[in-house]
DNA sequence: TCACTACATTGACATGTATCAATGTGATGA
DNA sequence: TCATCACATTGATACATGTCAATGTAGTGA
């Protein structure tokens, strides 16, 4: 059998780290289901153009933080698809939402995306 | 009007690197269209469980690559099925093939990995 | 030439997702 | 109390995607 003179295996030594600060780096250990699905949530919120725009202009924001009625025009989509679309980005914990008054603001959380970035090494 | 006191505004300084190499970090530049487009397909890519699973097992490969055969069982998913996923990860640059007689070859790409990683900083 | 193997492609189906118009909700200020 | 504003939710539609059985396609060796 083929199997046999091919490394791999998939030994599974499963560090499970906190499904927050999660998983080792890909090319470290071999990412368990519970990992992969989580982690696959997370860049599922990246896969969409539209979301990496939001996402980068509350991410290089000078003031730390963007209000909501500043990315819809930007966006170029309507006031319900980028409410949409932050939503998304909040579920996944890679933004903060702040409701302030009549105004929701909208600021980065690095430690979630400094995961993402510690996987892929 | 409330876009006044805001900042943001996206300047669009739109520093257009090659399009592989990408761009720059999410906290320093806003990302344009185009980069977006290009930036979502590889999250897409990563964006699936099975395929994070099937990258990580090539990745942390001690051989360097893995063969085909050996990605089907370890996944719980069809011959096809993996087929499929692993010609994702190949066309977004994640994974190289390489068809050696009957078998095919997988080996990471951590170039594309690192381009990923540098527009999370 | 021919059977066999490893992998890819096709076709069909079910599910997921992006989008917007219409409407709902909660805060504000008069 | 009530009109208005900022944002969220709903409902409908079109399109994208994951999945596998069936089939296609090269490479191999006899």
């Amino acid at each position: 059998m083929i199997f046999d003179m091919v490394p791999g295996m998939a030994q599974r030594k499963t560090i499970v780290l906190d499904p927050i600060s999660c998983c080792a780096p890909v090319r470290v250990d071999v990412l368990d289901e519970v990992q992969a699905e989580v982690l696959a949530h997370s860049f599922a919120a990246l896969a969409d153009p539209i979301r990496l725009r939001l996402l980068s202009i509350v991410a290089a924001s000078k003031a730390d933080e963007v209000c909501a009625c500043d990315l819809v025009e930007p966006s170029g989509r309507s006031q319900p698809t980028v409410s949409h679309h932050m939503k998304i980005l909040v579920d996944a914990g890679l933004i903060e939402r702040e409701k302030r008054g009549l105004w929701v603001w909208y600021r980065i959380v690095p430690s979630r995306l400094e995961v993402l970035r510690a996987v892929l090494a």
